[in-house]
DNA sequence: ATAATACTCGAACACCTGTTCAGTTGTCAA
DNA sequence: TTGACAACTGAACAGGTGTTCGAGTATTAT
């Protein structure tokens, strides 16, 4: 007797692993798997069980499919499709604001807009999924060379080094900015990327927020004003 | 024994149009043409025949094949990958030195290096094969917020319009820069794009070469120095 | 319990697709 | 001319692949 488990609303897990084995077949192999392939790895013996799930995921929107062509799906919402990376943009930053940070449990899919960047300009490592996106406004970033406009993109801070560009929250003066980090023994230096600007010391004892580092800016330059 | 090679000139006209083809194939139907597909548009009539040429592109380097998977290849090198955009770095932009600019018959395959850019992120529709990319050498491009180690993507000037950032070779000040330009009724004015710096004035006299329009700006942010 | 629904299986089928092979043609060098 | 070789043809083949169908099994509602 086999124990089926059933859930008739939303995607089962089953959705999931079969999206999830797509996503990580297509980025090993540069195409998509076939409805078998999909069976194997899914442990799903027939061919049309396959077909029926991938079915469902094409009415939920999940999944494109080129019917009767060979491979021929693709995931569509977030996907890392070839070698890029969808950021998504979940909100703007300006100075009489704090900034917003992802949940602890945030995807990607309830984003209302996103940007597309290719993992190849991503310096070091920093190809993680935790990385989220946030859009500038105003002219307060001036002094860390950011534009009205700009889109910068940040990764949740947890281990801030010096010399890293991140994003806080000053509480007391209830402005956010983006600075490099340096700390110092009585308290922390806030450098601003443009060396004609002085640099920002805060004592220990100050209220100091880091909601992010700074990975990448993004300028669309489009005209002035 | 002399074995003379003959024809040992580079692609032909024939592997030019199948490069292509593959390519405005896979943009229109998201995934890559079949063999056969490919002789119908080239008119080549058997399939060995393209199967010969995709060989000699696989040997080239131009092209991946994944055998006896249907459909399975994929364009290498200057790949517009899905939305991806592949834009040649064609050298550094600093302020004593002249702009490389693209020669009027420049193909990616010879750039030492290229960035890629999703389309999505594209202004308008910039989406042209033209563009180019430089990287920015010194701190004397701040006044237009941009910051040693960024990469500005251009566009060959034709049609520049007030209000378009664009790259300026000023000969006689030996001096490279990029700036907002606005057509005036005595010259140009020259606009900064961080506001706390001066507009230039230039008169129609003066020698002004317009290099290259500005189309977007990327900053990598690793480290402060 | 009964029916309805959701899910699974296995097999057969027809098509698509890459491969292979025996030949043909045209060009160029010796 | 002769030989070598690149370009090309047409056909056949074998395997991969999406589809379809009939049947079976589990879960839930009534």
């Amino acid at each position: 007797m086999m124990m089926m488990v059933r859930k008739s609303k939303g995607l089962g897990e089953r959705h999931q692993k079969i999206l999830d084995f797509i996503a990580s077949y297509q980025r090993e192999h540069k195409h998509p798997p076939s409805i078998r392939e999909i069976g194997e790895y899914c442990d799903i013996s027939s061919t049309s069980v396959v077909n029926y799930y991938l079915d469902q995921l094409e009415k939920a929107g999940l999944l494109e499919r080129d019917r009767k062509i060979s491979r021929g799906m693709r995931l569509v919402g977030n996907t890392p499709l070839g070698d890029m990376l969808r950021v998504p943009v979940l909100g703007v930053i300006q100075a009489g604001e704090p900034i917003p940070v992802p949940a602890s449990d945030f995807s990607l899919f309830d984003a209302d807009e996103s940007v597309e960047v290719a993992t190849s300009l991503m310096p070091a490592k920093e190809k993680g999924k935790d990385l989220f996106a946030l859009q500038v406004q105003g002219d307060s970033m001036i002094d860390a060379m950011i534009n009205d406009g700009d889109i910068v993109i940040l990764k949740p801070a947890q281990d801030v080094r010096n010399g890293e560009m991140v994003a806080i929250w000053l509480s007391d003066k209830n402005e956010t900015t983006l600075k490099y980090y340096f700390k110092e023994k009585d308290g922390y230096r806030l450098q601003p990327a443009n060396p004609q600007f002085k640099p920002i010391m805060i004592k220990k004892t100050e209220p100091l927020e880091i909601k992010g580092k700074v990975v990448m800016v993004i300028r669309k330059v489009d005209r002035y004003n």
